[in-house]
DNA sequence: AACATCCGCAACCGCTGCATA
DNA sequence: TTATGCAGCGGTTGCGGATGT
């Protein structure tokens, strides 16, 4: 409280540490222990403040520090335990032996949160952005999702309801979109939904999907083989609380209430869930060149017979865009 | 080859929570 | 109960190397 900051004090030395300071930390750490890390300082014979040795040594100096790359394992648990615990570094850091937060928080905000984004999820909450251009890979990603499911016979029962949920979820989405302006080009307008210029809806479906042209302006169905392709990215819903833990009264991540001690939590945590899932087990095999798995046609029937069963669309307002991205996504393609 | 930009990481800053007097 | 000191945490910054133009 108002204290002053303890390097200001006496010009005690800031930035990168020398091999000798490093030197000299460990020795007298592994000596006689870290004690009062406010006294460590003057007794290790050291021109840094207590903060900045802490630093050092929990964040580097550390004999049991684990180094290199983050495995495909351990990014599933922090994706997991990111998706419960939200920025809880120390938390995540303490069930990834060897890995120290400020490691994790780097790996997130520099990997993590980037492919979250790409992939249309919102990094805060882990699930999809409201906005259908960014979400638009994650739809696509449910279409390939049920796609899988129908070629499995892997607790088939149980992902088929959390396909059916999903989808249910992209149904949403959908109508969000259409609830919402497109971006201002000057041929729209915001916040009016009968203002939208056709083409630019067009034009915007084409762009996100990455379809050439050909595909939405003639109604042949060029989009190659039906079969997902597993070299490439997972579907990150593994960690997604909703879709793997059998609660029902699931809370944001930094809800404290939320019973970490748990079974189902120690499942996620420890991944057993998403590590036995098709996606990840077909996706750690093999390097992973794309964020987005690619739209096929097969997916694109399998999110529109969905959607065609839900009772979602009943209370959708019939409104043109609706009807026009219903052809161009479940009809027309196929 | 030179310069600009991007990216990853180590370190710092400021705040919070806990312990103690 | 309040003030103070400390450790720890999370956000942010800045440096250096990698990559692109």
């Amino acid at each position: 409280m108002g204290r002053p900051p303890c390097c200001d004090e006496n010009g005690l030395k800031k930035g990168p540490w020398t091999p000798e300071e490093d030197q000299q930390l460990v020795k007298y750490i592994q000596k006689h222990g870290h004690g009062s890390w406010r006294a460590l300082p003057k007794l290790a014979g050291l021109n840094r403040c207590g903060k900045s040795c802490r630093l050092r040594w929990t964040n580097y100096l550390r004999p049991d520090i684990k180094r290199g790359k983050f495995c495909q394992e351990e990014e599933q648990t922090i994706l997991n335990l990111h998706a419960v615990l939200g920025n809880k570094w120390s938390a995540i850091a303490s069930r990834l032996p060897g890995r120290t937060d400020n490691e994790i928080k780097n790996f997130w905000n520099t990997h993590l949160k980037k492919k979250l984004i790409h992939m249309g999820f919102d990094p805060m909450t882990h699930r999809p952005r409201t906005d259908i251009l960014s979400s638009l890979p994650h739809l696509i990603a449910l279409a390939n999702l049920k796609e899988l499911i129908d070629h499995h016979s892997w607790e088939e029962q149980a992902l088929r309801l959390q396909s059916a949920e999903a989808v249910q979820m992209a149904r949403l989405q959908y109508l969000q979109y259409l609830l919402q302006p497109l971006p201002s080009n000057g041929s729209t307008t915001a916040n009016s939904i009968n203002s939208f210029n056709e083409m630019d809806v067009i034009n915007h479906i084409k762009d996100n999907l990455g379809l050439g042209a050909s595909h939405l302006d003639t109604p042949t169905p060029s989009l190659g083989t039906s079969t997902l392709q597993p070299g490439h990215d997972a579907i990150p819903f593994s960690h997604l609380p909703d879709l793997q833990i059998p609660c029902n009264d699931y809370q944001t991540p930094l809800n404290k209430e939320n019973n970490v001690q748990a079974p189902e939590f120690t499942a996620l945590i420890q991944g057993e869930s998403s590590l036995n899932s098709p996606w990840l087990a077909s996706s750690s095999s093999t390097p992973s060149p794309s964020v987005v798995p690619p739209m096929t046609e097969t997916s694109m029937n399998n999110l529109g017979d969905a959607c065609s069963t839900s009772s979602y669309g009943e209370a959708a307002p019939s409104i043109w865009p609706d009807l026009l991205l219903e052809d161009l996504l479940f009809h027309e393609i196929s």
